[in-house]
DNA sequence: AAAAATACTGAATATATGTACAGTATAATA
DNA sequence: TATTATACTGTACATATATTCAGTATTTTT
């Protein structure tokens, strides 16, 4: 399986989530909608990577007629069963089928606002606001965050949860929650930043 | 739950194979096609009446939009209400009426170990373990604690959420986890001390 | 006995959707 | 350095598809 790039595997998490809240695919009007792309080709550029790259199949001709490959009975998934990730490293697919270490039946109003799967934490940089290490984050996918948020974000090959601060068009500071942590400022124009989502509550078990 | 037709049991099971085979569900020919239908009406027809008993949801204008409801689910996920309850004060009983603020469906399976109410925690005391205010405890009610546990507890009027240690059989201490606060030590013999439950897992809503 | 639901054929149509074509721009690779 | 891959916007169009209308016939329900 040859490498996935970061935007690809947002249309690939976009798919899956579009299946998992639906039951069927997206068209490529709705990977758009989505991901805020101005033209279907977007999207379909991108499928034809994923495709070529042997993540999905496309039957020509056929509307929705997307098929994510390797997933093995993702099917009869409940409408309430959330999947867990790890925080990744490396840019490797947050919501691809190795990286699901289990799922969680929850409903799906359970949170104030809808979310998308839940990420288990790893370190303490949050800890000074409760987030603790083996916490679940209920990750609501989004692009649209606010400062003051607590984000999931992708600088370069590295995934973080920390606060969002947007400090000038092409600066944004990344706050953690934790004295032994520091800021880390991005530099949009020269760095490869993403946000992946945006924590709308935490789960923890005991 | 209406019954289903033999020939409405046919055209479901053949959208169930086809989202097997596929990944995504049929159109109104494609059922035509597999069970020897002329009219695209005919599966039209058997879908609209699918739907009407709750089989399964058509999504209006949408190409493929069908997809089949699920509710056997209701068998594996059990789904409850719970209470929410502050940390009342004053000997108060816990679960009276006036307490509860609200309640939350969650599935009774949720955490590790069953439960039987939400605490809305006040104040910061258990903070280095990731408690905050306003975090919603997941309480087992129990008197069956071990060193460790994280319990709630009332000594006197005050109810409180703190670490349980034994130090001897008339001894026992509440630990928290902040160092702005101090330990309190309980004397059995003297002191009227009662343990409402443990946290079995925590919720957080942002 | 009348009404409603079931079970179809067949034709027609508005629109939902895939997909090609024409561009622009940057990064990665050979 | 030339080429390919990535990452888009924007327009256009053929066709895939949902959906309505007009019928016919049988069965079930009221």
């Amino acid at each position: 399986m040859k490498k996935i790039t970061s935007q690809q595997q947002r249309v690939l998490d976009c798919i899956q989530i579009y299946l998992n809240k639906t039951g069927f695919p997206p068209t490529r009007a709705d990977i758009c909608k989505e991901l805020g792309f101005k033209s279907p080709n977007s999207a379909e550029t991108h499928l034809r990577a994923l495709e070529k790259k042997g993540f999905i199949s496309i039957e020509s001709g056929t509307s929705r007629g997307i098929s994510i490959i390797n997933n093995d009975n993702k099917l009869t998934q409940a409408d309430d069963e959330y999947p867990v990730v790890g925080l990744v490293a490396a840019g490797s697919p947050t919501l691809a089928q190795e990286n699901i270490e289990q799922t969680i039946n929850c409903p799906n109003k359970f949170f104030d606002s809808d979310f998308d799967y839940f990420l288990k934490v790893k370190g303490l940089s949050m800890k000074d606001v409760g987030i603790m290490e083996d916490d679940l984050i209920a990750v609501k996918k989004t692009n649209e965050v606010r400062n003051g948020d607590i984000v999931i974000a992708r600088l370069e090959d590295e995934v973080t949860v920390k606060f969002f601060q947007r400090k000038s068009p092409k600066i944004v500071e990344l706050e953690p929650a934790n004295e032994d942590y520091e800021n880390i400022v991005v530099d949009l124009e020269h760095q490869d930043f993403h946000i992946e989502g945006k924590s709308v509550g935490l789960l923890r078990k005991n």
